[in-house]
RNA sequence: GAGCCGAUAGCUCAGCUGGUAGAGCAACUGACUUUUAAUCAGUAGGUCCAGGGUUCGAACCCCUGUCGGCUCACCA
């Protein structure tokens, strides 16, 4: 991943004068960082943050931070006219201990004897093509950010240890440690004063990250000295990877080893931000600049957890709607605790796609304002969307369509003109509205049993539309399936009139259609389901009606 | 206990730099349908949490309070 690789951004002196004063919030964030900057070598880069602990997996919130860092670095790019260099790096604490054994893996037993090693130490658990755990979970975060297309660069604490990138740091916090020790130690508990230790070596003997306090601390040679788990004293250097960094000590000291101009992080790394800043200033640099963003809820306004299932996870969103509107719902009030269930779906892809459309239209200061501006980095595609999603849920339902093509056709029908060629990211949506149907319309289908009255009225209508021509219209078949209620007592509405003169067809007539072929207490105008969903399917649902497959 | 966020229509929320309150859903009425969905047109609905201050003017800015929520206090 390169430079290259980020879109290209309309530079033009207006949007650069609209930049200046927009209040969207990437705005804000990044004229923070010009100010930074200013003084800077122009050639510098600047390096946007985020973090990732890889004992779980990519998460909804993974996605929020890279996103909503995305934004803030296009911003930036605007407002500085894409004349500094910028990075985004997506750092993974790949070496941190495993402090207990996920509940997603396979043979969890065969992970014991690893406990408390660096990630990057312990087996893939998956077995396949990566050497460790760490390995693994890497790869799968790379994976999740590609699919996206995020611009980043990888980076793995195991790999920046090992090589010698935080020597300089460490030899740095070494010298520095009654400072640190300084920072730290009044945030602590007493218990936890008495043995605390900005260092956490790796120990030769069990290759365990050892939470052990220190014996000596050496800044001339960069050594620390340490009981070992056997009990003898052992002396370590603090370079190499042989020792890595508590975590609070840890992120301060990436921060000031890497140049870090920005990162974000959710509100539970809230209270511990001046810390870390205080950490990065003992190690002589300037903290980067932070923006702290919101956790997200579930509908009943508690907090999202993994264990509970509440909530939503970002596969189950992007199950149901496009990627672009969980970008939206980022880009919308970060900074306010959100909640975030299935309903918010639908009407997130709608804004999302009225922020599109309207974007070409807009005066420039708008534009910038436009989430839609944000969430393509710059780059908004032109979409014509004839129809909201909202709409194509009800439609679904409504119809009773299975499939894209019953759903399109109901869909031409109201929209003349508009197919899946001419309107390929409504095609999209209509594939999510069918899985929408499948996975929460005919679960909740309740087919009613028919009775004598109602199999005769069945087998009465499926004569009748035999005897139709395959290609008949709504009207023709809508006369059809009057002439057969008309017959039947039970459906005859004396307020009503038939064309000659007769008692006309009660409504009743239709629910119980809808009760007995889709399971459902309402449904669309027969005649017209009839058309577009096939008379010969629709004999097929009569037939299940009459064999009781329905119900079974 | 500390910090952050919120309180606007029945519900979910918009209200950008202070200028006579908006949307979606729900409700109600009607249109289209010889009857049912979608759709369309329309109606109704708010002491903008409370109190004070600044102002010609406050949902918006400042202060105080009430209520709700979350985060942190061990670990990342």
């Amino acid at each position: 991943m390169t430079d290259s690789s980020l879109p290209p951004l309309d530079l033009s002196p207006e949007f650069v004068e609209a930049a200046r004063t927009s209040k969207a919030w990437p705005f804000e964030e990044a004229r923070k960082l010009v100010k930074r900057v200013e003084k800077r070598d122009p050639s510098q880069p600047v390096l946007f943050e985020t973090g990732y602990g890889p004992s779980g997996l990519p998460h909804i919130g993974t996605f929020g931070e890279v996103a909503r860092t995305t934004m803030v670095r296009t911003a930036f790019r605007l407002l500085t006219e894409d004349k500094i260099p910028t990075r985004l790096l997506c750092f993974s604490d790949d070496m941190d201990g495993m402090r207990k054994i996920p509940e997603n893996v396979p043979d969890r037993a065969a992970l014991e004897p690893y406990l408390q090693m660096p990630l990057t130490v312990v087996p893939n658990p998956f077995g396949g093509e990566h050497k460790s755990f760490g390995d693994h979970n890497n790869a799968m975060l790379r994976r999740f950010l590609d699919t996206f297309g995020f611009d980043y660069e990888f980076a793995s604490a195991t790999e920046y240890y090992k090589s010698g990138k935080f020597d300089e740091i460490l030899l740095t916090a070494v010298a520095k440690y009654k400072e640190l020790m300084a920072v730290m130690l009044p945030t602590l508990g007493e218990e936890r004063q008495a043995t605390y230790s900005p260092f956490l070596p790796i120990s030769p003997i069990s290759g365990r990250v050892l939470y052990v306090p220190m014996k000596d601390v050496n800044g001339k040679d960069g050594t620390i000295t340490f009981e070992d788990e056997d009990g003898s004293d052992v002396t370590l250097p603090v370079t190499g990877g042989n020792v890595k960094l508590q975590w609070k000590p840890d992120f301060g000291a990436r921060w000031a080893a890497l140049d870090v101009d920005f990162e974000m992080f959710g509100k539970d790394h809230g209270p511990n931000m001046p810390l870390y800043d205080k950490i990065s200033k003992v190690l002589g640099a300037k903290p980067p600049e932070h923006f702290v963003y919101e956790l997200f809820l579930a509908d009943d306004g508690s907090k999202i957890s993994k264990s509970k299932g509440n909530g939503l996870s970002i596969d189950e969103w992007l199950t149901y709607a496009p990627t672009e509107s969980l970008a939206l719902y980022m880009f919308q009030k970060p900074k306010t605790a959100k909640k975030l269930y299935f309903e918010v779906i639908p009407k997130a892809v709608d804004e999302y796609f009225t922020f599109a459309q309207k974007y070409a239209d807009m005066p420039v200061e708008q534009k910038l304002q436009n989430p839609a501006w944000h969430i393509h980095s710059g780059a908004v595609p032109a979409i014509d969307m004839p129809v909201p999603f909202a709409m194509l849920l009800n439609l679904v339902s409504a119809s009773n369509a299975e499939n894209k093509d019953v759903l399109w056709a109901f869909i031409t029908r109201y929209a003349p003109g508009v197919t899946a060629d001419t309107h390929p990211h409504l095609d999209a949506l209509v594939g999510y509205a069918i899985r929408y149907f499948d996975d929460f319309v005919k679960p909740n289908k309740s087919f009613k049993t028919p009775d004598e009255v109602e199999l005769d009225a069945l087998k009465t209508l499926d004569v009748s539309l035999a005897a139709l021509p395959a290609d008949a219209d709504g009207a023709v078949i809508q006369d059809a399936v009057l002439d057969v209620a008309r017959q039947i007592e039970r459906y005859q509405d004396p307020k009503k009139k038939s064309p000659d003169g007769g008692p006309g067809v009660s409504v009743a007539w239709f629910s119980a259609l809808y009760q007995l072929l889709l399971g459902q207490e309402k449904g669309p105008r027969f005649g017209s389901f009839v058309a577009l969903y096939g008379i010969a399917e629709t004999r097929a649902l009569i037939a299940k009606a009459l064999a009781g497959a329905h119900t079974a």
